[in-house]
DNA sequence: ATACAGATCGGT
DNA sequence: CCGATCTGTATA
């Protein structure tokens, strides 16, 4: 499947992380070419989600890369300890972009261990290899993307998105957004969407 | 110069 | 539920 051109990301952040369900997350890294097929994201509105970074247009070094132009790498470090990678969206000036939050792992899967956990993925129990990238800050560490790939220009051949088929329609989960809780109103809006049959999902609604 | 909260994770 | 850990951001 062919990677993904700039046109592409030039929609809205809601529109943009509903259609790369399912598509391929590459990075080519000094430990070989590490993929992850993407099962669940989240959009980050801008201007008018007070969960988002740039709510308001604030505008600052961190956020600056999400007034550029999309088709580009925000990646910021959370807690202290673990980093989020974001695609950014829409078009210069508009902030706006998806958060990964979860990936399946597809190629590098033994690296992924490695940089995860420090050890060989055949000594990995089931639960370690689902524990590999369901999660934002996990599938960071599983495909070594970190600061350095902060506005990397995802048409670029280090970092970038294959498309590959949909998922059924019946098969996406749309509900709210995870650990948001100061966001008001933004708490209820329905900017998560996820591959209901991933194991890969990082949290699952209640039936 | 200082204060403080956070788009997470892993262990209890 | 709690603590780790540290940068970004706002305030002064």
């Amino acid at each position: 499947m062919e990677k993904l051109r700039r046109e592409f990301y030039s929609k809205s952040a809601l529109e943009l992380a509903r259609a790369i369900l399912g598509f391929n997350l590459v990075h080519i890294t000094k430990y070989g070419r590490l993929v992850g097929k993407i099962v669940e994201t989240e959009a980050y509105m801008g201007e008018h989600d007070k969960a988002a970074h740039s709510y308001n247009n604030r505008r600052t070094k961190r956020t600056e890369v999400m007034f550029g132009p999309p088709g580009h790498a925000y990646v910021y470090l959370i807690y202290g300890m673990y980093y989020c990678l974001n695609i950014v969206a829409a078009e210069t000036n508009i902030a706006q972009a998806v958060l990964i939050r979860a990936v399946e792992p597809v190629e590098g899967l033994e690296k992924m261990a490695e940089l995860r956990y420090q050890k060989s993925l055949l000594t990995c129990s089931k639960k370690e290899i689902l524990g590999l990238t369901n999660g934002p800050g996990k599938l960071c560490q599983a495909m070594n993307i970190n600061k350095n790939n902060n506005g990397q220009d995802l048409c670029g051949n280090r970092l970038f998105l294959l498309k590959a088929e949909a998922p059924p329609e019946n098969d996406i989960v749309t509900t709210t957004r995870i650990n948001i809780n100061y966001a008001e109103e933004a708490i209820y809006f329905p900017y998560r969407f996820y591959i209901n049959s991933s194991p890969y999902v990082s949290v699952r609604n209640k039936s």
